[in-house]
DNA sequence: CGCATTTAATGGACTGAGTCAACTAATTCG
DNA sequence: CGAATTAGTTGACTCAGTCCATTAAATGCG
């Protein structure tokens, strides 16, 4: 459940936005087109030779809806379409010369329109603009694809992504207490102050620019490895990135000489336990534990390199 | 005039949120309200006892439509309308109990919607929306001004927080190495896991529920309050935010009886510099270090409670 | 293969959101 | 005071968008 205030706040933005999109909008009104005429034109505009069923998709319109528009353009000699050889139902939609010179034309109204906007904006701020809605949209679209997780070594700002991201979830998730995160900030603070490159690293799983994922090797001594503060994000789950980064680790611990590969887990953490299995650690000891409020059942996990 | 692909860019997105914002406008299907009377209802509720016309100007409404959906609310109970005592042409406009509970209701299904799609969003990623959300806004729209900012107590996340954006500020901006992030890590951590209420506090600036300043009070011993990773994000900057977490820092250690706060920082940090001169701390000592790296001028300031 | 089901496209019939013009009543301004 | 303006309302209308039924092609299944 997400923060209360941040919600409100995206609520508010979304009715100004209606309304600057609404002022936006109008501009077609001085146009004979309605904004799903040129949301249709732009879109048959762009993509040549789509078909109806596609556009309705798309565009979220009613087929009977679409399908008089799409006549009207065809008499107004804005499209041509033909049957698509090969399904003779279906017909492909391309856009005349004139067609394609309306739709230039709107471009060109909606431009400037934007550049009127913009034009009245300081140095540098449309830039920032256009950064903030590319934000929001990888965001938001889900039709933006998902970039491809990359795994990396930590670097400013890690440390604590790692103590936020696993504070908040288990509070949020299990009740855990502030105790927890300040485990997490000690554990994790203390491998960054005392870091020995030679036996110890931290992968983070990254996405697109924003972190989705963790996991610390440190040196427990007398050629013990631990495995410490595994975490994959809400967003991230179903990639295996847990298993990779649990892999990482094995590896790293394997080659850096540890005979033993150790760490400390809480039951209810079921997915994780799976990877553990799967990776070949076994349990080892097991203890019912009240250290961040709710009860539950602490267990270690040891792996033989 | 601005660059092109900025603003095919900035088309896209407008494309982009028409359709988002249908997306989610089309749950007022699910109640009997279109997103025009939502839009009524929202301004209504907020501001109680607005009139008619100052509605169709704020919503650019035509006011014969708005006379007819007051007309119907009016008969459904859910406003109550009277003539304005300073102007017999006007109505002030009010809600009623249901019409609150409907206005509400409305709130909640919106609020649930947005929550639903922040649901699916990293750690993080709701936070990132957000204020990209702001920034837009503050250059799009002239009539925004900034969310107020809120001083809180932490919470979950909150010295994960801390340690991420200072480590990272501090990286960018002054080329600190990790060991700064490190020692961040270290004493917000230990205020975490050894916190005491009695004695000390942190204190979190929050602006639409985003995070934008931090300050510690921990205990030194023998009488000596420690302020501690004083912060303000730079999208906060210039709000006098860094004052005011100062003060609270001083109000709360004298009310806590110490009789000395005392603080450690570097002199690069003029704005905070200027600060504790003008709180009426004095700089007791100063050293060069290169505790982080880059060489810096460490400076401890002293203010007498 | 043939028959039932599904899908693409369209026309008919309708609804209701939003617009425009005309009017009343109160207010302001010269 | 009278002319012009403003707040609000009603009547008459338009047209964007929806729902249902129909045709023709395609697909699935025994």
């Amino acid at each position: 459940m997400s923060n209360l205030s941040l919600i409100e706040t995206a609520r508010d933005f979304n009715r100004f936005y209606t309304n600057f999109l609404g002022l936006l909008n109008k501009a077609y009104l001085d146009t004979p087109f309605t904004l799903t005429d040129a949301r249709i034109l732009f879109e048959i505009g762009s993509h040549g030779g789509i078909s109806a069923v596609a556009l309705a998709r798309d565009l979220q319109l009613d087929p009977a809806y679409l399908s008089r528009i799409l006549k009207r353009f065809r008499a107004e000699g804005l499209i041509e379409t033909n049957r698509d050889p090969a399904d003779l139902r279906s017909q492909v939609i391309i856009v005349t010369d004139q067609g394609r010179e309306t739709f230039e034309e709107l471009g060109r109204r909606s431009n400037a329109q934007i550049a009127a906007r913009f034009d009245r904006l300081a140095t540098g701020e449309p830039e920032a603009a256009v950064s903030a809605m590319h934000t929001i949209r990888a965001l938001l679209d889900p039709a933006a694809k998902p970039a491809p997780a990359i795994i990396r070594a930590h670097r400013a700002g890690d440390i604590g992504w790692i103590v936020q991201s696993q504070g908040r979830f288990y509070a949020e998730e299990y009740g855990w207490d502030l105790r927890f995160e300040a485990l997490v900030a000690e554990v994790a603070g203390k491998f960054l102050a005392n870091f020995d490159p030679a036996k110890e690293y931290c992968w983070i799983a990254e996405r697109g620019g924003i972190n989705v994922g963790s996991v610390l090797v440190t040196n427990g001594g007398d050629g013990i490895a631990k495995l410490r503060l595994l975490y994959v994000d809400k967003s991230a789950r179903g990639l295996g990135l847990g298993k990779l980064l649990v892999d990482e680790c094995i590896h790293f611990s394997r080659q850096k000489g540890y005979r033993e590969l150790s760490l400390w887990t809480n039951d209810m953490l079921e997915t994780a336990r799976a990877i553990y299995v799967k990776a070949g650690f076994r349990l080892v000891s097991e203890e019912r534990h009240k250290m961040f409020g709710p009860e539950a059942n602490g267990q270690n996990w040891v792996l033989d390199l």
